[in-house]
RNA sequence: GGCCCUAUCGUCUAAUGGUUAGGACAACGGGUUUUCAAUCCGUUAACCGGGGUUCGACUCCCCGUAGGGCUACCA
């Protein structure tokens, strides 16, 4: 790659991924790491919608993968369909027919050893197709990851470029699109590894030098098996919908293959632009963590402040916006340490979450209200009517959880902190999971607080 | 089956011939706390096996084993 730069060369990169499903985790990693090295050696970075596939792309998916990109950031500088390109290939299907290495074969290709048999009696029923006159012979490519990767094409047979002389396939499509592109450095899964030769054997029957390979590590499922379309691969768009944060999505799967030499972990964008180096990525696959996932997007929302919280998470919780957006601002602090994701916020906010007291008081239980079952439910009553008595005393203006602590706190020292405060977060949530008492109380409101608290009163009585 | 790739805690990984094999997630325990969470501190946990090479191997070589990928007129 140095000598490349050094001559002057421009690096570029691409990705291409082909619309037959929605984008999932590690095909999108390996066009990160493609523009991260793009961006790292001021190179170009190409998009390229792989459809030549007519029976399974699908405009639903291609646009799926543009809001994937769009979304985790990453940007490129040309964008191209192959399906608008069979002008081009098929110049390079001719060519390949005139200069004798490639043909056009109603017949079955032929092998050293029938290895094929079934699918032989096949092929002879099909239509005519284009294929490769493979010179048969040991190919050897260096591998930016992996080192020197030697095979020998002998067993690939004449092996298909093209269903006709209008139609290429893949084989001949990415050989064909690299070249005009000008890419220099292919970066892709480590599933492309074994295509690898083939089109190595084009290139040199059309007399241009290969480009620089980078076969990544695949990302894995739970089972250990690559991450893919057809098993059901989580689409990364799934993980806008559930409210992941995208700089936590990209700095997971960046350090997923990837690792600095220090222990660091937190990584934006440019960071890793900085700091990422395709040298050291993994030779292994990983498995796919959401657990890990999880961790770093706590990371980054604890990061939030609470305005940029509250523009984030407002999708998730359009109706509290709506009615009353004074409480909408008080949410922000109490919802940031308890969520996972945005998602997170409907199940915290709904009736039987744990913020659910909010919009309405839970029925519960008077027993409840006694700290530790004390069975003395008259100590209780006396620390709820005392607790009201003080809060009574707060005025509207400065009824903050805060102010409200100052407030109570004296009390409840000499009284005891839990026969005060579990009565009062009883009282005010009707719940025995939720914040505590005095943001609830602040959550909910002086003049509900107040409300509430009396009818606890009632309770005991 | 054939070809290719890979191999350190459960997971992601550090280590490039000499470390008490380090970090993070998870798990577990504890501090803090009125509950839960958050946070802080700590604990458990790994070099796939066998041969070499070497004064010395997680590190280099070979052989196994295991996992994965490819094996289409898909990409």
């Amino acid at each position: 790659m140095e000598n490349d730069i050094v001559s002057g060369k421009k690096v570029v990169t691409r990705f291409a991924p082909s619309p037959t499903g929605y984008l999932h985790s590690g095909s999108y990693r390996t066009g990160l790491f493609s523009c991260i090295f793009a961006l790292q050696n001021a190179g170009k970075f190409i998009l390229r919608i792989e459809d030549t596939d007519k029976e399974r792309s699908k405009k639903e998916y291609e646009e799926n993968i543009l809001e994937s990109l769009e979304w985790l950031g990453l940007k490129y500088d040309a964008f191209y369909r192959q399906s608008e390109r069979t002008e081009v290939y098929k110049k390079y299907i001719h060519r390949l027919i005139e200069t004798g290495h490639a043909y056009i074969s109603k017949e079955t290709p032929v092998t050293d050893e029938g290895s094929h048999s079934k699918k032989n009696t096949d092929a002879t029923l099909r239509a005519e197709v284009i294929r490769f006159r493979n010179p048969k012979k040991k190919v050897v490519f260096n591998d930016l990851i992996r080192g020197n990767v030697e095979f020998d094409t002998t067993e690939l047979g004449d092996f298909v470029i093209a269903k006709s002389v209008d139609e290429a396939i893949f084989h001949l499509v990415v050989i064909v699109d690299d070249i005009e592109m000008g890419i220099t450095h292919i970066i892709r899964g480590e599933d492309h590894i074994s295509n690898t030769p083939r089109q190595i054997l084009i290139y040199e029957a059309l007399g241009i030098t290969p480009p620089i390979y980078a076969h990544i590590p695949l990302l894995l499922g739970k089972d250990r098996s690559k991450l893919s379309k057809r098993k059901g691969a989580v689409p990364v768009t799934e993980y806008r919908r559930r409210g992941f944060l995208p700089q936590a999505v990209v700095n997971y799967l960046a350090l997923l293959g990837w690792h600095p030499t220090d222990d660091r972990e937190i990584f934006s964008f440019d960071e890793l632009v900085k700091n990422f180096d395709l040298a050291r990525v993994q030779k292994g696959g990983a498995i796919f963590d959401e657990e890990k996932l999880c961790w770093y997007n706590r990371q980054y929302i604890l990061k939030l402040t609470d305005k940029e919280f509250l523009e984030l998470a407002s999708p998730f919780m359009p109706e509290w916006l709506s009615s009353s957006s004074d409480i909408s601002k008080r949410l922000p602090h109490v919802l940031k340490e308890k969520i996972t994701c945005f998602a997170d916020i409907s199940n915290l906010l709904g009736v039987s979450g744990e913020l659910g007291f909010i919009k309405s008081l839970p029925d519960f239980k008077s027993e409840m209200l006694l700290w530790k079952k004390d069975p003395n439910a008259k100590e209780s009553k006396i620390h709820l009517e005392k607790s009201l008595e003080i809060i009574e005393t707060i005025d509207e203006k400065t009824f903050t959880a805060d102010v409200t602590k100052v407030a109570l706190w004296s009390y409840a020292e000499t009284a005891g902190k839990g026969n005060v405060l579990w009565p009062l977060r009883v009282a005010l949530t009707g719940q025995e999971r939720s914040p505590d008492p005095f943001v609830s109380a602040f959550l909910i409101g002086r003049e509900e607080s107040i409300k509430r608290l009396k009818n606890a009163i009632t309770k005991l009585s």
